[in-house]
Order: C-alpha cells, then sequence, then structure tokens
DNA sequence: AGTGCGACCCGAACGC
DNA sequence: TGCGTTCGGGTCGCAC
C-alpha cells in the first residue's frame, strides 16, 4: 500500500535506470486509468526523453521534455523496469524505451491514474494543484496545522487523511504518529492544542523518514515488485497489532472517516468513543 | 464552507 | 467442499 515512503522508494529505484532514456511507444490496455486525453497521452510522449522523477506526496511525477506525466499508484500500482516481454496480467500501460527495453505498470485492483499535462500545467491542471505540505517541508509548522483545524470538527484521524492539509500520511502511517504522539483518533481537530499539533509533525517526520530508510511498508503485496518490498512492517507499533507495546492493554479497531482506525484507549486518551 | 458518503476495482477473507 | 458476500485502500465528485 503505498504510502508516502514507498513512493519515495520507487522514485528512487526508477531514476537509477530510466533517466535520459527515451519513450518510443506507449501502449494502454485499461483506458479509464488516464484521467487526461487519452490520444495525446499516447502521442504526445513519444520521442519524449525522460528528464527527471519526483514525488509530491503520494504522487510521482516523470518530467520528460516538455510533458509532465503523473502518477499515483493507490493501493496496489506497481512498476517493473525489464526486457521487452508479453504483456502480463494485469499490466495496464506499457512505456517503450529507447533502449529496448520497457517501463510496465501494473494495478491488480486499477485503482491507480495517470495524467499528462504540459510542462507549465502541472500545479494548474492536476491533483498536485490542491496538495497540502509535507512534513519535511519547514513552511508545516504548528501555527499552519492550527489555522487549517480552526475550522473543522472531524476527527484528527480523518483529518490527518486529507492531502489537502498535509500530504503523505495514509491509514497506516496515520494510526503509527497518533499513537506515538499519545492523541485520540477521534479527537476533534479544533480542540487540538500547539503542543499536540507539534508532536504530530514531529512524529510525522520521524515515523515517514525511518519508514523511507526501510523501503517503506509492506502488510500485504501478492507478487514482489521493483523497488516497494519494505520492512518498515517490522516497527508498526499499533496498526494491526492486538496488543499495546506500552502498557499491554487491548487495541481496539474502530472506522473512522470510512477506515480501519487501531488504537490504544488508555494510552491514546480515548474517553468514550 | 464543511461534512458525509458512494463510486471506482477485484482478490482475499469470511460466513454459511 | 463450494458458493455468495464483505472488505479494503486513496481520492474524487456530488449532495446536503
Amino acid at each position: 500500500m503505498p504510502e508516502l515512503p514507498e513512493v519515495e522508494t520507487v522514485k528512487n529505484v526508477l531514476k537509477k535506470d530510466l533517466l535520459n532514456l527515451k519513450i518510443k511507444k506507449v501502449i494502454v490496455t485499461y483506458k479509464d486509468m488516464i484521467k487526461t486525453d487519452y490520444d495525446e497521452f499516447i502521442k504526445n510522449l513519444v520521442d519524449e526523453e525522460i528528464i527527471d522523477i519526483k514525488r509530491y506526496g503520494k504522487w510521482l511525477v516523470f518530467e520528460t521534455t516538455n510533458y509532465d506525466l503523473v502518477s499515483h499508484l493507490r493501493m496496489e500500482g506497481k512498476y517493473y523496469y525489464s526486457e521487452k516481454v508479453e504483456p502480463q496480467k494485469h499490466e495496464h500501460v506499457v512505456f517503450e524505451l529507447s533502449n529496448g527495453k520497457v517501463l510496465r505498470y501494473k494495478d491488480v485492483r486499477k485503482f491507480g491514474v495517470m495524467f499528462l499535462v504540459k510542462k507549465d500545467r502541472l500545479f494548474i491542471d492536476t491533483p498536485l494543484a490542491k496538495l497540502g505540505l509535507e512534513p519535511f517541508n519547514k513552511e508545516l509548522t504548528s501555527t499552519y496545522l492550527l489555522e487549517k483545524f480552526k475550522n473543522k470538527k472531524l476527527p484528527i484521524k480523518a483529518v490527518l487523511l486529507d492531502q489537502e492539509i498535509m500530504s503523505g500520511l495514509g491509514n497506516i502511517y496515520d494510526d503509527e504518529v497518533l499513537f506515538k504522539s499519545r492523541i485520540s483518533p477521534f479527537k476533534k481537530v479544533n480542540t487540538l492544542t500547539k503542543e499536540e499539533c507539534e508532536a504530530i509533525i514531529k512524529n510525522s517526520k520521524e515515523i515517514l523518514s525511518e519508514a523511507i530508510k526501510m523501503g517503506g511498508t509492506t502488510i500485504r503485496s501478492y507478487t514482489s515488485s521493483l523497488g516497494v518490498e519494505g520492512s518498515y512492517q517490522d516497527k508498526l507499533l499499533v496498526h494491526t497489532k492486538k496488543e499495546c507495546m506500552v502498557c499491554k492493554g487491548k487495541i481496539l479497531v474502530k472506522k473512522i472517516a470510512g477506515r480501519s482506525t487501531y488504537y490504544c484507549p488508555k494510552c491514546q486518551g480515548v474517553l468514550d468513543e
């Protein structure tokens, strides 16, 4: 399940192989995942050189000579770089490259999406336009969070999933950050203190950078793939756990914003939920 | 404006 | 055993 650390890992692995290669042909077998004009997607990438690969939040961006190819892996999206092979099951996009090799995108659940835009439209015509600050950004301060939180009554768990506020945390790291910060996932965001906001920022940075070091988290994966077999799952403190590592109490699981939320009611001061 | 929820997918896990 | 049902995961778009 790619969250920020997984996407960062994929980006770094792909960069080693793909920079300075040209795209010679694009084959799409599941049209619905292309969210900009399909014919342009196929046509405009031909003869474009891959100049750089970047990550914004959980979004991957392939920068080419004239375009930006924006890709979101959602839960199961994976890239493979290999010799030319017959398309495998669940591979929806294949990029044939100038060195005779191919970049293949596989996505069992077909949840991933791609956009192709002219370079100057990246932050205008794609979902990146609305992306909030990353935990690593110096501008992400408790003041910024308090401002974003002040008119909201949603539980903090839901708000940390909202990429327009702070980008990078998904369901897993969200639980980890709140556990480490000793904050109830149910707590309404407009009641959070400056100290709690600072704890969230500090722990988000710590957890994400540690997860990046370990190549991300692999909780459920059907096949091994390029650069996304991380080992941070061994470090998880609360997500998927049954017993609290700190107080030995029972970890509870409840739905918040439709997502399974793991928490220790004692350590995180949950009163009545 | 903020909030809530269905839609998008399909393999795995679960219930009978 | 086999079959049917539910679940999960991030994001968008729509209704209120």
